[in-house]
DNA sequence: TTATAATTTAGATTAGTTATAAATAATGCT
DNA sequence: AGCATTATTTATAACTAATCTAAATTATAA
């Protein structure tokens, strides 16, 4: 994505177009590696060296509550973030605390599908949430 | 569970039978609900009232290491235990920040099967991680 | 019963995140 | 374009879950 429809994107949900918000969703923009805060704000202040920590929280926030990106809990204890919102699989490896996105609608419509005959009491599913847990062989 | 069976269960894994690993492990093995450390040091506090934080982090980081429990990672940034450690599905709901198990082989089933035919190239499947989040209706 | 090695304790410390209140900047209106 | 309004950013303080430390205590095996 351009700056131009980063802007946009902003604009679309009602959010003001500052320069750390650029900022910040062209970095997540740009990444597949799912980077936490902290890791958001040595990227932002290559471009930004003075932007604050809050801001950065702020933002994503902001950007969450917006759907226009998503928040990835992993085991290690620290929020991460994600901009591809469409419909994916993490595989994660904690050994190296990496997550690869994999896009598998085949896995999702059985489930889906699955998930359409059986009814569980109790409970109304929105949403279903699949990891694979292993190891990158490269 | 009853305390004879705790005890040997401490004692299988290699751990000291301590009364205050009998408490945590007590309180977790007869709850549902998935509560976190401070929510144990709660329940324990009512048997044990002058047991340390610390304390209960040490016991809960032996029991997982020992795989006498387990860690669930959930949207609210705290960990919480589960004393169950057959392979189960959490149905979860944000609002009320429930967790409970389900259990489906059916649908496990479906998956590694499905995973048996595909291959995600670069990556290994050890686990397989499945959350439904939706909302409760009793 | 005693030695030793593990466990518990209280308290300090850390890391990630959130809250606060003032300063600044984006937007809409004229 | 200039101004008023309101959102956003900033620096800093505060908070909370979790970890670390070193001394005191306790479980276990001989």
């Amino acid at each position: 994505m351009n700056i131009e429809d980063i802007r946009k994107k902003l604009k679309v949900n009602g959010l003001r177009v500052t320069p750390q918000r650029i900022a910040v969703l062209s970095v997540l923009d740009n990444t597949d590696k799912h980077p936490d805060a902290d890791q958001i704000a040595s990227m932002v202040r290559i471009q930004h060296p003075n932007i604050a920590v809050g801001t950065i929280y702020h933002i994503l926030d902001n950007l969450v509550k917006k759907g226009i990106i998503n928040m990835v809990h992993t085991d290690k204890n620290v929020v991460r973030y994600d901009a591809v919102t469409s419909r994916h699989i993490h595989i994660y490896s904690e050994e190296d605390n990496r997550i690869d996105d994999y896009f598998d609608d085949e896995l999702y419509a059985l489930i889906d599908d699955y998930l359409k005959k059986k009814e569980i009491k109790g409970f109304s599913v929105e949403d279903v949430r699949v990891e694979f847990l292993g190891k990158f062989t490269k």
